[in-house]
DNA sequence: TCTGGGGTCCTAGGACCC
DNA sequence: TCTGGGGTCCTAGGACCC
């Protein structure tokens, strides 16, 4: 058996921790560049504000009902997370950190009464993190999701749902719509309702050859996995990255290639420093560009370029990924996003193999690393390329960011007693 | 005034080469 | 009977997840 934890509308609930005036209010959190809805409370919801509705299709909605708006924090919501999931490693010896607000835990040996189990984690993080959340527990990865779902949405569960038998899996199934199963997308539901399959319980008792043949590989993992067999194994150390990207929206539209040059530099200092902290290296980058498909005159355009050598230097890769981006920048294009992707990666430890190939100078390697540590140190953006700029007007809009509670000293948050 | 996120992986299809 | 490869690299775009 293993359990899901999954922290309750994770962004909306981080914010009610420092603001317990807005608990039980209505509550929304916008995702980056204030674009739309990412997060919303459980009244949020029953005001009838959607997930991942644009901000300014839906803005005049949430002043009407005075919502509480907020645009993404993440260092706040980076540290929320860090403190659920060390109070989350109390209750199992092998945990699989998912995503920012869920984690896998195994239960194996455990012996103990699911319910109350569960229960015990929602009250410790209650008490301990002021967080709220739905534990699923079940055989396997794909069962305890959907056990996760019905924990949240059946108020008779009371936070925790337990599918310890084919009886109460098939039960849930049958009134699961076959997309919310971990892994069919919408594409893949289309496809599927195609040979009559609606629910999660049809995908169950489908033949797994014959569906595998028609659609993909994966799904039959997932109809042994609807079954109770475990298929997707807890991941305590998640396997490396094949690529790596960061790709960011402009606050405003860019239409000049220098400030352009300066967001690529940023992206390529963020990509290069996943890239170290994962101990691999480069050999291959991709940039791209495009604007608006909302606008005329789309103008998309992607490259890819080789590495003199395998690298993690942050200023090889900054200075490569600008000498493409001036190669696909035009001139009079209203300009909305662009990335920088780390496309071919080697292990570190492999070493060239080569002895006439040129390496990266080992004085790169320890900038690098005085780079990461001082940034580690002192918090990300102490130690930036010049060429990232100082002014940075084409940064992501963040207009109602709440305070860095829990990282930065100037925004502690100051009690009166 | 205008406004639609970010990350990872995969695949289709064309160009090019032997 | 009718037909004619296969590999690699590159770009574009899709699928799925949170």
């Amino acid at each position: 058996m293993l359990a899901l934890v999954d922290c309750n509308s994770c962004y909306a609930s981080c914010e009610q921790i420092f603001r317990p005036d807005l608990r039980g209010r209505p509550v929304v959190v916008l995702s980056n560049n204030d674009g739309f809805v990412v997060a919303r409370s459980k009244e949020a919801k029953l005001l009838g504000i959607g997930d991942l509705e644009p901000f300014f299709k839906i803005e005049h909605l949430l002043r009407h009902h005075d919502v509480a708006i907020f645009s993404s924090n993440y260092p706040l919501y980076g540290d929320i997370s860090h403190r659920v999931m060390t109070t989350l490693r109390d209750f199992s010896p092998e945990v699989e950190v998912y995503s920012i607000d869920e984690m896998f835990l195994n239960l194996q040996g455990l012996r103990e009464d699911w319910v109350e189990y569960g229960q015990g984690i929602r009250r410790t993080l209650w008490r301990d993190v002021r967080m709220p959340v739905g534990v699923g527990i079940a055989p396997s990865k794909t069962l305890a999701k959907l056990a996760n779902r019905a924990a949240k949405k059946i108020p008779k569960c009371d936070g925790v749902c337990v599918l310890d038998g084919p009886q109460r899996w098939q039960w849930l199934q049958r009134h699961i719509p076959v997309d919310k199963v971990w892994g069919v997308g919408r594409r893949l539901a289309q496809r599927l309702g195609e040979f009559g399959i609606v629910t999660a319980y049809d995908l169950g008792q489908a033949n797994p050859k014959i569906l595998r043949r028609r659609t993909n590989i994966n799904i039959e993992r997932t109809i042994e996995e609807l079954n109770g067999s475990p298929c997707f194994s807890l991941e305590e150390q998640p396997a490396p990255k094949k690529q790596i990207y960061c790709t960011r929206s402009f606050g405003e539209k860019l239409t000049e290639l220098p400030p352009l040059l300066q967001a690529i530099t940023l992206y390529a200092s963020r990509a290069a420093e996943k890239l170290r902290a994962q101990e691999y290296l480069v050999t291959a980058i991709h940039l791209f560009l495009h604007t608006s498909p909302h606008e005329p005159n789309y103008y998309s355009r992607s490259t890819v370029v080789r590495c003199p050598y395998p690298t993690d230097d942050t200023r090889l890769i900054a200075s490569l990924a600008k000498g493409a981006i001036r190669e696909l920048y035009r001139p009079g294009h209203r300009f909305m996003k662009a990335g920088v992707g780390l496309v071919e990666l080697v292990p570190k430890t492999l070493g060239q193999g080569d002895l006439f190939a040129i390496g990266q100078p080992a004085r790169a390697g320890m900038m690098m690393q005085t780079l990461d540590r001082v940034n580690q140190r002192f918090g990300s953006g102490t130690l930036f390329l010049g060429a990232e700029g100082v002014q940075k007007q084409w940064k992501m809009r963040q207009a109602y960011r709440s305070p860095a509670y829990t990282t930065r000293f100037e925004a502690l948050p100051v009690v009166n007693i």
